[in-house]
DNA sequence: GCAAGGTC
């Protein structure tokens, strides 16, 4: 018999699910009027509020609520052959337990189940999970999709306003890269670590992402190494005019002849005559707002790791200082109030003063950037901040952010350069000045502002006085290592990883040794099996696996083909190169065991001039440093037993002996010289001490 | 103990 009720309005209870707590916080309030209450304690991110007298509740999760695997008999690497992984089946197994339980007992009281997930393929395929996972307690409510690209009162309103469909097949297109990834990444490192007999936490691994970019690092050592300088002579003068001195290089610049550069340095005379003064203005335009990358280059600029620099504004958001910080749009939403967040900053200390001048604006004209999504908005600071109330690397972080966007809204900058072409002898000189005339944003955003280069009062037809010339060898220059800013800047360029997931890939391939030092360079061990994978598995080590797999996803999208057909494409490309790649296993191997092998030189013996290498103690199995001209030279030093130990190819001051860097999972690294008897380090030891 | 992608 029906329930007399069941039409009755009170019954029916609305379910919207977000990607994560701030969007479910937001939802609910928007849509309540700012009447909603959370439910079950401080730290659930469950809001529930009445809306025409319908109840609703929203629940925010914690990004991807199911997680994909291989089934419980694949999970022993030593019993199982790696290339059975290339058509093993896969599993959905919950990600949190609590978060899927919540959601089902919301979801069985539900008679409308409202998809908010972000407006992305992940957010798409995160709804498909949870749209399963309802399905399997509600089999009669009503699945909807909101698609907002802010979370602002007016997209809000407008999404929910106008209810879409779920688009299953952009999230199986995310379901496809998902098996992918797995499928690629873990058969190859199971491949690479049981090939190398390094198992538990020495793993080798390789992946779409995290092995072309090892490959970046090593192609650019490589083209170092292979760089032949090529010896040219420049030419230079030291010139006086009113007691001003300044210097000036002879064109060319490059001479690569010595015999014709030394008859022109000889041709100088003691004079020089100006032959032209060319002044210039111009204009310098304040920076683009930040996204993820421009931030995390900035920061990297700064010295911080992209790592760091990430966790840190992760948790300046959390506290409510800045914007959500993962992001790809650099140009500033309509929405934006320009107005109020000056007025949220300006007893910030610092950068308060700057936000007050510009509060005095009538309107505001704010700088874009090439990127233009509809993701989040570019990240700003949100409220005010005193150093006092934080730590010195989240107070650097939260005005480097607030200073760029004081920077977006304020003037351009003018400087005036200077080109001069002088000549002396057979010999013509160019001198260049640049000066700021017009501060404007460089003022509140003085990063890598560069320094006045100031010339005298020249004119033409002046003669200055020659104080002094030069000629000098020099050497052309190989191509610079990548810095983790540029590392990720070049990985955006190549479509690999996203805005989330660039700086952790940096910080894996660092924690496990692939990669080294800054400016980045390979280890040795990193080299070879980026060349094992070059030579046997060469398309999971070129970006180009990434864009064919955005086509397939592509063709998903449009409903041309199915995520079986990729997946089982994908997979028979794998197995051909597995079928090879088990053939020359040994050669690999050998490959590899040689480049583990390099990395153990940690430098030279400061007794005999012989290699220290890290050995391992027969007897306690302990690991420590021994000369290799054993017996010989019986120098040896010890080692800590835990973390990697790198080279970094710099000896101690005080007592000669080499300079490792010591990574433990979790840890900040660490340098030390070898030798524990140093002075040096006793004398650091000691203040250390007098500081607490 | 594998990947890459979300998020805390």
């Amino acid at each position: 018999m029906p329930c007399p009720f069941a039409s009755y309005k009170l019954l029916a209870m609305k379910l919207i699910i977000t990607e994560k707590n701030q969007a479910a916080q937001r939802i609910a309030s928007i849509l309540s009027k700012g009447t909603a209450k959370r439910e079950g304690g401080p730290r659930s991110s469950l809001y529930v509020f009445s809306d025409d007298s319908d109840e609703v509740k929203c629940i925010g999760l914690r990004g991807h609520i199911m997680k994909v695997d291989f089934p419980d008999e694949y999970k022993r690497w030593e019993e199982i052959e790696p290339g059975a992984l290339v058509e093993a089946e896969l599993v959905k197994q919950p990600a949190q337990e609590s978060l899927v339980s919540t959601l089902k007992k919301c979801a069985k009281a539900a008679s409308v189940i409202i998809i908010a997930t972000d407006y992305d393929r992940e957010g798409e395929l995160i709804g498909l999970d949870v749209k399963r996972l309802c399905q399997e307690v509600n089999s009669n409510a009503r699945y909807f999709r909101a698609r907002f690209s802010a979370l602002t009162p007016d997209e809000i309103r407008g999404a929910f306003e106008n209810l879409k469909e779920l688009d299953e097949n952009l999230a199986m297109a995310g379901e496809a890269r998902q098996d992918i990834d797995l499928i690629w990444g873990a058969s190859l490192t199971r491949f690479l670590s049981l090939a190398t007999s390094r198992l538990g936490q020495r793993f080798l691994s390789a992946g779409r992402v995290q092995s072309p970019t090892l490959a970046l690092v090593v192609e650019r050592e490589k083209e170092i190494q292979n760089v032949v300088p090529e010896t040219y002579w420049q030419l230079s003068a030291v010139l006086e005019h009113d007691g001003a001195t300044f210097s000036a290089v002879a064109i060319p610049k490059e001479f690569k002849d010595y015999e014709e550069a030394k008859r022109a340095f000889e041709s100088i005379e003691d004079y020089a005559f100006v032959k032209s003064v060319e002044k210039r203005e111009r204009q310098i335009k304040p920076p683009a707002p930040f996204n993820t990358t421009s931030f995390l280059t900035a920061a990297s600029n700064l010295k911080v790791s992209p790592a760091r620099a990430m966790n840190v504004a992760e948790d300046l958001y959390s506290r409510g200082y800045i914007s959500y910080p993962r992001v790809d749009n650099t140009v500033y939403p309509e929405s934006l109030s320009f107005r109020s967040l000056l007025e949220s900053i300006r007893d910030s200390d610092v950068v308060g003063v700057f936000a007050d001048e510009l509060l005095k604006l009538r309107f505001f004209k704010p700088t874009r950037g090439r990127k233009e999504s509809t993701d989040h908005p570019p990240i700003h600071p949100t409220s005010k901040a005193k150093k006092e109330d934080l730590s010195s690397l989240q107070w650097k972080i939260y005005e480097l952010v607030a200073r760029r966007f004081l920077a977006t809204l304020s003037k351009e900058a003018r400087a005036r350069s200077t080109k001069v072409v002088l000549k002396s002898g057979a010999v013509e000189f160019v001198a260049r000045g640049d000066l700021t005339i017009e501060e404007g944003f460089l003022r509140v955003y003085p990063y890598g502002r560069k320094k006045d280069e100031e010339l005298p009062d020249i004119s033409e037809g002046d003669v200055l006085k020659v104080v002094d010339k030069k000629i000098e060898e020099k050497k052309t220059q190989p191509p610079p290592r990548y810095s983790e800013g540029k590392l990720i800047e070049k990985m955006e360029e190549l479509g690999l990883g996203t805005k989330s997931t660039r700086h952790t890939m940096i910080q894996n391939l660092l924690e496990r040794g692939y990669i080294f030092g800054s400016p980045i360079r390979p280890s040795e061990m990193g080299t070879s099996v980026s060349a094992a994978l070059r030579k046997h598995a060469n398309p999971i080590n070129t970006p180009e696996m990434t864009s064919n797999l955005e086509r397939e996803m592509d063709r998903i999208v449009e409903g041309e083909i199915s995520l079986d057909d990729v997946v089982g494409e994908s997979r028979k490309s794998l197995s051909e190169i597995f079928s090879l790649m088990e053939e020359r296993k040994e050669e690999i191997a050998q490959t590899i065991r040689e480049g583990v092998r390099g990395d153990t030189v940690l430098g030279i013996c400061p007794a005999c001039g012989g290699e220290l290498r890290i050995r391992v103690a027969r007897s306690s199995k302990k690991r420590f440093v021994g000369c290799s001209s054993y017996p010989q030279c019986n120098v040896t030093f010890p080692l800590p037993q835990k973390g990697m130990i790198q080279p970094m190819g710099e000896t101690c001051d005080a007592c000669g002996s080499p300079i490792v860097r010591v990574i433990t999972k979790g840890k900040r690294p660490w340098e030390i010289c070898l030798d524990p008897e140093c002075t040096k380090k006793k004398a650091s030891v000691g203040t250390r001490k007098k500081k607490k």
